[in-house]
DNA sequence: CTGTTAGCGCCTTCAG
DNA sequence: CTGAAGGCGCTAACAG
């Protein structure tokens, strides 16, 4: 019937022709800066792309132009409610400056996170944004800052979201401090003895969670004896296995349990509310992160709040800013914020 | 010091002058299909690849072979559990296939999918993946069908999770029989009267969920009220809202309260027990989707259970596999999980 | 098997 | 302001 091609996207070439004017006019009056286009060519232009339902190869645009409006997001784990927050402010922020982004997860593995780095330099973004507690072992992490380096040696940014570990900008979020000022206001409250789900050992945000905590109790006076610092998982599960763990060292005497995270904190509490344990009369509880979907649960959680979608928005902001030295840090400050799960203790 | 630019990244051409082997040598060894390349050479292309940190560039790829290994996700809210679920089946169901996803979110205003969908169709993704239910008034989904359409003309795959509503491949997710399932397992547990939060009057999720349920309910001899049927947002407040509402119309006779996501269920058990109503003593409650981060909340609530992962496996298998009618569609149904907040209800 | 040569769709000088 | 032509990085025939 008519010359469409059965398959395959009009081009701009198709356009042109069919208003009849080159490639070039074509070109800029669809893609091209402001107004330097006769407005009777424009329109017929633009008329033209428009029954011909054109829509700009992006791919070709960026081969021609050498770059393009991509930034790449990498998570540990879409589904996990802190992961999720924080992309959420990426996009939003992306999409305010026009920016397409692209989306990979490590599913918590380490190689994984160079794998998936390998692959979405390929797209030449403007930025990688990696989201995710750094490890220990910096080993690990030997390859991804290669990676990473050539990514940035090619023009290319990187940004992210945890400790500032690798020579990147750095989105800082400050966790020993957080959970120091958490530890503060909860002996103020008489809180005097407390025990850890410290999470995986080797994950530094636990682990700075943990110690930041454990390190300010103890300042205040009240040191945390090791058996009632239990490690685990950094999920759901993890809480609730520790839990059971801390159950078994026996936890008569302790009045408070701080899960470094709220996720843990939530499967902490359904094992021992699972086991006959009354919160928070029986022991206390609190978490970290102040996941918006997890504020109704009973008793309400005490936690140390952190701006997870104003930390993706800063991510972008941080990625694309260009005055921004190549390893500058943006501190972000948790605030406690005590609920049900924490009454005041009154000691007899 | 060397020939290396000092900006972008090295190129195919660069790694073949360095390996001294020709340009299509290079790619076959690098990108092209399997031993077809001499090893001596193929060893000299990828060690000099490897020492200039050479990425293919995709989008040059693309421009070439007239094709992208990408999908596109396009989702209401990222940081709606709900979405991030299916998100997480979606990406790793792309992940093992090679494809790396991009992903958009509408911020629930239907406006904005049609605008996503027609940036996304320019990195001509091999499939557009929309997430989220359709709405009532046909007008809206007009111009996004039109441009949907062009997209599968062009080539492009188009699958759908939600109501079978425009002519495209879709996950059809069974509101209407999972609600009624539910209701009719409700009926047996004794309860006789009951409220609908029914969220938004025009988006097709909610209102066959609400209808779904209060049929079945009617059928089984329990008719429900048309003042204890009240709508409010599909979210968390939502639900709190319209459960402050439903107090205000007097709930005194209602055994049950049905919110049609587990979201608003949350939101209105927060707002109930506010104001001294005992859950679920006072008043039964019960949700829709199986959160799986809410399902630790007190009491634990009964719902209907979607199988949220899957469903976004499921998506990209429909959206990718050949043998599937440009329409063809693949029901989920959901399965009533009656839980603490639903207990027997025994008259006295 | 290898190298040469066209393009892919688009942008962007560069002359008219 | 417009059109012709070259080039972006890579793949895919096509000859050697």
């Amino acid at each position: 019937m008519s010359s469409e091609r059965a398959s395959g996207a009009a081009t701009l070439e198709e356009v042109a022709a069919a208003a009849k004017v080159s490639l070039a006019t074509a070109s800029r009056a669809i893609n091209g800066s402001a107004r330097k286009v006769n407005p009777e060519y424009r329109e017929r232009v633009l008329a033209a792309a428009r029954t011909l339902n054109y829509s700009p190869n992006l791919a070709a645009q960026a081969v021609a132009k050498g770059g393009t409006s991509t930034v790449a997001l990498v998570v540990a784990d879409i589904s996990d409610p802190y992961f999720s927050s924080i992309a959420s402010g990426v996009m939003r922020a992306a999409e305010e400056r026009g920016l397409i982004v692209t989306i990979g997860s490590t599913e918590r593995r380490p190689p994984r996170e160079t794998a998936l780095v390998r692959v979405l330099r390929g797209q030449r973004p403007r930025s990688i944004i990696l989201v995710g507690s750094r490890l220990a072992a910096q080993e690990s992490d030997r390859e991804l800052g290669d990676e990473l380096k050539a990514f940035e040696k090619a023009g290319g940014r990187v940004t992210m979201v945890s400790q500032p570990q690798l020579p990147f900008r750095t989105i800082d979020i400050r966790n020993r401090e957080g959970a120091a000022a958490l530890a503060a206001q909860l002996v103020n409250h008489g809180y005097r003895s407390a025990a850890v789900l410290t999470g995986p050992a080797d994950l530094l945000t636990a682990r700075e969670r943990a110690t930041g905590f454990a390190d300010a109790f103890a300042e205040y006076g009240h040191p945390i004896d090791e058996r009632w610092l239990v490690p685990g998982d950094f999920t759901r599960d993890g809480g609730f296995l520790a839990a059971a763990e801390l159950r078994r060292r026996g936890l008569g005497e302790v009045e408070l349990i701080f899960a470094v995270n709220d996720v843990m904190a939530v499967g902490a509490m359904a094992y021992l509310r699972s086991t006959g344990v009354r919160l928070p009369e029986d022991v206390a509880i609190a978490g970290f992160d102040d996941i918006y979907s997890l504020r109704d649960i009973t008793p309400a959680l005490t936690t140390v709040s952190l701006p997870l979608e104003l930390i993706g928005r800063k991510a972008v902001e941080l990625a694309l800013d260009d005055d921004q030295d190549g390893d500058s840090r943006v501190p972000i400050h948790g605030v406690p914020v005590l609920r049900e799960s924490t009454p005041l203790l009154v000691h007899a």
